[in-house]
DNA sequence: GATTACATATCGCGA
DNA sequence: TCGCGATGTGTAATC
């Protein structure tokens, strides 16, 4: 990883247009040829960028250039879209190269995956007497989270989200019209569960009585014996 | 900006929990007290970070860490959430602090805006006779990106997106199920137009009689005469 | 401030 | 490989 700490603007097209003006940035040039130039603020996007697999040229300024005071010219191109970033460097205060080898990865541990975990085993904050029939029920539009079946034997189709948005009751609704074909199925209650269900979300569910259910994650996880802390 | 090139290992706890093993990475520490953890490779996400606003504190370690190999501890807690982030520094082969100031930020051109604009210049586009009603069409549950009326004089609703997702669609039928309830509009066609359809997008809109359009941007900039090129 | 829509999204999984 | 959903999504505009 080579790190530069530059004076430069940047240009950007590809499936945009995009330009910044002169500045002092940091530009950290990747192993595989890939390119961020980072601001000392902001969150952890980068203000422009180039992703692999791409390549880094660099050339000397044009004589009008050089006038203007640039010293160096990075052109990083995309190696299959014409996506291109040029950096014109003024002047370099830093240059450091530092091989760090291949990363072993993040492991990750809870998210939606862990709620839907967490909800199949703690069934009844459904309602009374419901049982889990099968988590990620597969139908032909694509799998519903989980399935399961009321006190008297009805179908229950629930859609997990950590925010309840208006998406997820689109996507509940899709599969609960295909699902009421089904006459092993029919007839399928819905419900929309999330740690959090938007206001615009929780009216639509309603107006087509799909029943939404907001979930404690802190508290189910407190249910799990098994769970483990970091800290 | 401070530049920590280490050996480190690195503990979140917060939304999930996730681990990173022992490696030498790159430690972005910015002015905000923002802190992100950087590979020699992926994409411009880091491994791991901690987003402002945020705290960032140095610590020695225990015994046993010591003993472990730890030289360091960095502990970064977000302000307003519980979110933590722990760096276990092992081994510091490079440490610059470089002051960069306010960046003056990206200036953009040219997305879902421009691509509207061209549409409602080259409304034909849309069929032989078509004339545009007008951009942003304000209705009680939002603004339809463009209402023209056909050769005939019917009402059509255009819904824009530069990738056409299913959730186009569900917004478009939306729209359509109300402005059809207006006398002055109905019967209100549908056009969902985009750079790139998606097959299930496709198959649900022609399923509920909103035509598709696949919108050329390359060759609708090309059509503008007054277009500006960086390159 | 809260909400909505967009993104050069990136990432992982499953068909 | 491609399509699709989730993301510790982030970010800007709008209400």
């Amino acid at each position: 990883m080579r790190l530069v700490i530059a004076t430069c603007s940047v240009d950007y097209a590809g499936r945009l247009a995009a330009h910044l003006p002169l500045a002092k940035r940091l530009l950290m040039v990747k192993a595989d040829g890939s390119l961020l130039v980072h601001s000392d603020g902001g969150s952890y996007k980068p203000l422009n960028w180039m992703s692999p697999p791409c390549t880094l040229a660099a050339s000397e300024p044009s004589a009008e250039q050089a006038e203007a005071g640039i010293t160096e010219l990075w052109t990083v191109t995309h190696t299959k879209t014409a996506d291109k970033l040029v950096v014109s460097i003024y002047e370099v205060e830093h240059d450091s190269d530092h091989p760090l080898g291949i990363d072993p990865g993040l492991q990750k541990d809870g998210v939606e995956a862990h709620l839907q975990k967490l909800l199949a085993e703690q069934i009844e904050l459904l309602g009374y007497g419901h049982t889990l029939v099968r988590r990620e029920y597969m139908t032909a539009i694509g799998p519903v989270d989980i399935l399961a079946r009321d006190a008297a034997g009805g179908a229950v189709a629930v859609e997990l989200k950590r925010r309840g948005d208006i998406d997820g009751v689109e996507q509940l609704t899709r599969y609960l019209e295909l699902m009421n074909r089904d006459p092993h199925l029919a007839p399928v209650q819905g419900v929309f569960a999330a740690q959090e269900i938007k206001p615009q979300a929780r009216t639509l569910a309603e107006d087509r009585g799909i029943r939404c259910l907001v979930l404690d994650y802190d508290a189910m996880r407190g249910m799990d014996d098994g769970h483990h802390r970091l800290f």
